[in-house]
Formats: structure tokens, sequence, C-alpha cells
DNA sequence: GTGAAAGCGCTAACAA
DNA sequence: TTGTTAGCGCTTTCAC
């Protein structure tokens, strides 16, 4: 990598020359500005981003907490948050903490010392259920802005962006009411997670408000095997309905149901917060909850960087997104 | 963030007295080093990260180019890139390159300045297309190491991380063969790139082996609809084996022969290029070609960090570590 | 119009 | 045992 000290040496100017020069400087002489900017051009000169954070304190470097980035949604926010913050001139530093408050921590600690200017995160499960929050006071307190996405602390006040939950399982759910369905069952597997928790609410929520309806409940553990516990479960219960609160037990529910003979959605009609990729996975294509999730990436973004771009802003000013789901009508319902 | 000014000044010593006694320097008085110690951690003190690149020019940060993180392959081996790269304290920057050359290029342009030690990443899918590979040599001429994974330019003299993807195409068909398959068909998404070249050369040889098979491939574009396309050829051949050489087919073929009546494993037998994850999609689960793709993820950190911690390894003499991948039965084959 | 010098936070050779 | 100084690459104020 070539410095402002080599270009200046071969040019007989000095340092500072050759920095105004490449700045554009008024101060500088045309002529000295072209010859500096043809011999850069031919070294391929680029300032060296190192000694451009030192000197102006700041990195333009996002760092980025990931629960898990093997999750779909998670790393389609990722891909959201990355275009985002390039079309910024921001890079992104990608932490996985594995859904541990630890590695969460860690993840702190690694970044919180020059590397980053901000951080973006969806708070860990381990986190939530210990309902965690004072390594994020302590970030904020540091003057690292944060911006949570899907799973937040809420009584961090921060920027946060987040999908409407509650009434987008709420809407599913008197969805197939209105299909005329009887016996609706909520399949989950992040039971432990704030945006889980906000589901099954919206859900239970359509289920009481009919005389006719009942709760009907699976809740599936990480370690389990989703096929396994759904088929039992249909085997062992009547069920014509399922919202599915994660992304992957909606196509798994319509490939039970067709494997014991059942007909979707004529006999059983399945919803699931998933994506289009993956509500491909079954025949019939599972009609879908979308979160929007690069748009969720680019708008946390968005939020992190007009905040790092105004340092005035009041760190208790926040802004709390809420990013609205669209319904995919697929074939898993009527 | 306190600096080690600050903490010289309250102590009433010099700051590289501050400096040494927090690096457990001999020459520091034990006395002196406890009490710095004590104010460090009082205050939280973080060496500043920016600082320490600056003066030791590096920053031990490594810059990882994905192609596409939603696929799930990559992501895993992303994955395994973050756990391998923070054992040994460096970070990673992630760029996407959405499998476009230029994109890739601008990777390294707004990385190589300093912001990264070297490089990880797949080759796009247009570079791969059109052949470039002037940009990588130019990343390592300028002393950059680079590790390939999974997509590599073999014309780049570089350490590589691949799978074996002939001999387990090739492995896999035959499995087909013994199972006294006649028509097997290989289905790829993926014609484009350098794995699936080679998938599909593994079944073509199988294939050609036997007097009584002939070659029956499938290949369909990313903008198209898998499952149509798969159905509309079920529907128009005679087909009882499918190699799928990508991540979705595989359960996309067992859920259209079963939507079409046939059964499975019996009527047709399926293998895919997959993930267990998206092998449970399908009823039954997909058979699959395990890639281990986080230990891939971690050979390609730990050929990296080798490389970096022993600059004297000479640029011509690269590694090439081929990963084999795992035959998992499941009930999509007998 | 150009250059010298200070300073961002840190380490390390050298001086005391 | 502790302190002074130079320097990593850059920007910027202030002199010339």
């Amino acid at each position: 990598m070539v410095t402002l000290k080599q270009l200046a040496k071969e040019l007989n100017v000095s340092i500072s020359t050759v920095s105004k020069a490449l700045n554009n400087s008024e101060e500088i002489g045309e002529e000295t500005i072209k010859r500096v900017k043809e011999l850069a051009k031919l070294y391929n000169y680029k300032p060296n981003k190192v000694a451009l954070s030192l000197k102006q304190n700041k990195t333009k470097t996002i760092g980025v907490i990931i629960p898990n980035i093997l999750n779909h949604f998670m790393a389609k926010v990722l891909f959201g948050i990355e275009r985002e913050a390039g079309l910024h001139g921001y890079n992104i530093i990608t932490c996985i903490s594995n859904e541990s408050l630890n590695k969460e921590k860690e993840g702190f600690q690694l970044l919180a010392n020059g590397s980053v200017d901000g951080f973006i995160l969806a708070v860990a499960k381990e986190t939530q259920i210990k309902n965690e929050i004072a390594h994020f006071k302590k970030t904020l307190g540091d003057g690292f802005p944060i911006v949570m996405f899907d799973r937040v602390a809420h009584d961090v006040q921060c920027d946060k962006v987040i999908v409407d939950d509650f009434d987008s399982t709420y809407n599913a759910t008197k969805y197939l009411i209105n299909e005329g369905r009887k016996n609706i069952c909520f399949i989950t597997t992040i039971d432990g997670l704030s945006v889980g928790k906000l589901r099954e609410q919206g859900y239970n929520k359509a289920i009481l408000e009919e005389n006719n309806q009942q709760l009907l409940t699976l809740k599936i553990d990480k370690q389990e095997d989703s096929q396994e516990k759904i088929k039992e479960f249909f085997e062992n219960n009547t069920v014509d309905g399922v919202i599915s609160a994660d992304n992957a037990t909606g196509v798994i529910s319509i490939n039970t149901a067709i494997s014991l003979g059942l007909k979707v959605p004529n006999d059983v009609s399945v919803i699931g917060f998933s994506s289009k990729y993956i509500s491909s996975h079954s025949i019939p294509k599972l009609t879908i909850i979308r979160q929007h999730a690069k748009d969720m990436g680019a708008f946390a973004a968005q939020l992190l960087i007009n905040r790092l771009k105004n340092p005035s802003l009041p760190a208790n000013e926040t802004t709390t997104k809420i990013v609205k789901t669209s319904f995919v009508k697929n074939g898993s319902t009527l």
C-alpha cells in the first residue's frame, strides 16, 4: 500500500501538500493537484482506513450481532443491513451470538474498543429469557448507539425495528376462522423469544374472541424433531388449521398433513411466518406472513447511520419503526 | 473510552509506564503494575483497536466476500469462519457480492486499504462465467493473502478449500444405479458454477459407464419456478431417481413426486446436496450429501490465519484442502 | 501556493 | 524502575 509519504517524496513536495491536493483543497495549485492525482492513480493510492479512523475518531463500521445466521430471516436482515450500510459508505463487522448471552456480551467487548461506531442486533434467546439488559445500557452509556431489530429489549431506550407480530398473527388466525376452521392450532419453535410470545398472544386473542374455538398449542424445542412432534400432534388431535410461528414448521405441517392422507388446504389450512424461499418447500406452497426482512435490515442501518451522523440527537429520543408484514396467499389456504 | 493518557495523568506516571504495566512488562515495578491495573479495570480500559492496528500494521480482521448469504450453505460456511476466526482473535468484515463481478471487485477495493489483513471468499457466479481473475491476482500482489472456498478460480495460486464434488456425485449416482434405478436424472439450479459443473460431470461419468443408462438433465434458472419446472419434467419423462446439485431441488423433487402420486423412495429415489435443516422439509426426509460447511469455513479461516502468522510462507506454496462429503441416508432412498 | 508541526492512541527503542 | 521520544498514516492549523 502506497502512503502519502511515498507520493510526497517522489513528487518532491510535502506530505500535507499531497493530502490537500487529493482532497481538492483550494489552497493547492491546479498544476500540483494534477500531478499529485496522476501519480496517486498510477500507484492506485487509497487512503489508509485505519489511519483515517484514528484521526477522525470514527470507523465508518457497524457492529452487527446476530443470534443465528443460519436462520433465513436473520440472514436476510443481515443482507439488508449490509446493502444499506454499503450505500452510506459503512462496512459491517459481524459477530454471531449463537443465542448465548455471554457471546453477545463478548461481541460488545470485542467491538466497543474503537472497532465500530455503533451496533445493530437482535437480542439473543438466552438474553431474553434471563432478561438481562445491563450490557446494553453500558454500551449505550459508553456512547455507542444501538439499534435492535425483531427481538428487542423493551426496557432499553434505543432505536428499534420490529414487526407487528401480534396483529399479523391475530389477523392470520382470523383468516382461518373466517375459512370456517374449527380446530386451529398454533405451532412454535420459538417459545422463548419476545416475538414468539407476541405471536402466540395474537393467536390467543383471535381464538378466545370466538365462542366455539379453543386454544391448541404445540411448542417444540429446538433439539426435538419437528417432523415427529407434528406428526404425533396431528395424530392425537383434530386439526384443520395451523398457524406456524417460525419459518420451518409451516412447510413441515403441510408435508405431514399430506403424508397422513389429508388434503391441503381442503382438510387443513396452513399459514406460517416464513419466506418465499422456504414456502416453496411444500406442495401446495405455504401461505406466508412475510416480514420484509431486507427492509428491516435497511431501516435498522438507516436509523443507526442517522444517529451516527447526528451525534446531537438526544439519547432519550428514540424511534421505533414498525415494519408491517404482508400476507402472501399461496396454496395452503383457501 | 478511556485512553492510556488519561490513566497516566490520573496516576501521575507516564503513558509508556501505563502501557508497559498493562502489558506485564518486566521493566515495571510490581506495585506500579498493580496500581495501574486496578485503575484500568475500574475504568474498564480497553486498548484502542484502531491505534493498535495502525501501530502494528495489522488489523486482526478478515474480509469475507460471500456471493449470497441467503444460501444456506454459504451462511453455514460464514458461521464456521466467524467461529474459527474468533478463536484466534480475529474479527470478520463481510461483503456480499450478490454473485456480481463488480461487487466482488468493490469488496476488494473497499477492504484492501488497511481494513483487513486478508480475504476469504467464494467466487461470484458472474466472475466464474466471465472467468475474470485479474482482481484476485492484483490483491494477492498487493500482499493480501486470499483463501477461496467452494467455488474457486483454478488459475489463481492461493489456498483453497473445496469439496469432492465430482466423486461424491459420482458415488451418489452409483448408489441409485445399484438400487436398480433405470431413469436417473440430474437436476441443477447452479449450472453456471464450477461446483455445478463438477457435480454434473460426476453424474455423467457414472451414467455413461453403464450400458443401459442415459443422461437426463434438468437445468433450472434462478428466476424460474423450480416447482413448476420439476413437475413438468416429471410429467414428460419417466424418472425413478434424482440427483439434485443444489440445496433446494432435492426436497422439491420429493414433494413433487408425492403430489403426482408417486411413492418415495419406492417409485422415485432422491439424493441432494443439501443440509440437515432443509432435508426435513419433505416426508420422507431427503437423503443428502453433506458438505460440512462449518468445517470448510473453519479450514478456510485456519489457512488464512496461518498465512498471516507466517508471512514468510512462499506465495507459490499453496494448500488445497479437500473436504470430503458425507453421505447421510434418510428416507428418500432405499 | 506550499510546508512544518501537532495530534489521534498506542508501542518500543533508548535515555535517565 | 520510570520517562522521553519517535513513529504508524492521516488531516488540519498555522507559518511562511
